[in-house]
DNA sequence: AAAAGAGCCAACCGCCCGCAG
DNA sequence: GCTGCGGGCGGTTGGCTCTTT
């Protein structure tokens, strides 16, 4: 069949974009929107393909972009996020405010990606990369040096980070006053992954794999620590046979005492994980069973619901490798 | 000071998918 | 159900800049 690559025109230009081209392209968005790519070079007056354009707008001249150096939060969103999701730089931008998947992608490429095999990560599967030819003393000492490394990694990424908090002040993070009128920024989501922290807190403290009470546990806990009403009695759901109406603090045999002492402020979530796990529903459907069985309530009188963990097919081994990534690793 | 190498990033390419006809 | 189109995505490239030798 052989479809017509849109940039096979004759006299289409390409490269780097001029300052005028920019304006032209900035104009005639803001006039007609962008609802066509295809028309739209004919629109501006602009010798250029459709594809061009929409790269041109969304990479460089939109204004809801931020440019310049990654924050640690960022770093860090962008590697936990590698770590579930892989190469999917649009789902991983969607989660970066003001981020392209572009921008992220190069990030990844040229900065990231290097300094996590430097550090004997394999930045594919976020694994330490242990040759295997190493016998015993050699592999501990290749982890002991990593250790090593991962303390001066992190002192040095605390240092960064307290330059940025110095040098923003506190300035909001996202922080978009720009208007237009031909065109919509579609804020995109951003979550701090309260769930990457509850699970690294949750490996902290048990060496096990949570099960679906554990998650329940947690779930009913964020809730009560967001006020929100849960449509789950709470004399009705038991946590390894202890009720969760004992409150978390009074009780420090408490399953959720165990994983709060994790967090310096118990539970201090900046989103509720149900919709965050929603949101992530799509991936792992695990997550939407037990986010659905949350949400309607349909957990038995000890706190189970259906979906069992253990079983399914999401790798919690390679997932809760990241989380569980000592304060100091090399990761974060 | 100049050449070589490394790093960075904007832009291109080709494939895939959803949708309309 | 098939086909073609438009848009989106991820991989790759090319050129500019910075660093090292």
């Amino acid at each position: 069949m052989g479809r017509a690559k849109c940039c096979d025109k004759e006299g289409l230009k390409k490269g780097p974009w001029t300052p005028e081209e920019d304006q032209k392209l900035l104009s005639c968005i803001e006039e007609h929107g962008c609802g066509s790519w295809r028309a739209l070079p004919a629109k501006a007056g602009l010798h250029r393909c459709g594809k061009s354009c929409r790269l041109r707008w969304i990479n460089y001249l939109r204004p809801d972009i931020k440019r310049g150096k990654f924050s640690l939060q960022e770093e860090r969103t962008i590697i936990q996020l590698h770590a579930l999701l892989g190469n999917r730089w649009s789902t991983i931008a969607a989660y970066l405010p003001s981020r392209t998947d572009n921008e992220i992608k190069n990030y990844w490429n040229s900065r990231l990606k290097k300094r996590l095999t430097k550090m004997g990560i394999d930045p594919m599967t976020h694994k330490p990369k242990i040759t295997d030819n190493l016998n015993g003393a050699a592999s501990s000492k290749y982890v002991a040096n990593l250790s090593h490394m991962a303390e001066w990694e992190s002192a040095r990424l605390e240092a960064e980070a307290r330059l940025v908090h110095r040098s923003k002040g506190s300035k909001l993070l996202f922080n978009n006053n720009k208007t237009h009128k031909n065109y919509q920024i579609s804020q995109s989501p951003y979550y701090q992954l309260p769930c990457l922290d509850i699970l690294k807190a949750w490996q902290r403290a048990s060496t096990k794999l949570p099960t679906t009470n554990d998650i329940s546990a947690i779930l009913l806990n964020n809730s009560r620590n967001k006020n929100l009403e849960s449509s789950i009695p709470s004399e009705n759901l038991f946590v390894n046979n202890v009720p969760t109406t004992t409150k978390v603090g009074e009780d420090q045999n408490h399953p959720l005492s165990t994983i709060n002492s994790c967090f310096e402020e118990p539970c201090s979530l900046q989103t509720d994980l149900p919709s965050f796990m929603q949101e992530f529903s799509g991936l792992f459907p695990e997550y939407t069973k037990i986010s659905e069985n949350y949400s309607t309530g349909q957990m038995d009188n000890m706190g189970s619901c259906s979906g069992d963990f253990e079983d399914n097919k999401f790798n919690w081994n390679n997932f809760t490798y990241l989380v569980t990534s000592p304060i100091g690793s090399p990761v974060f």
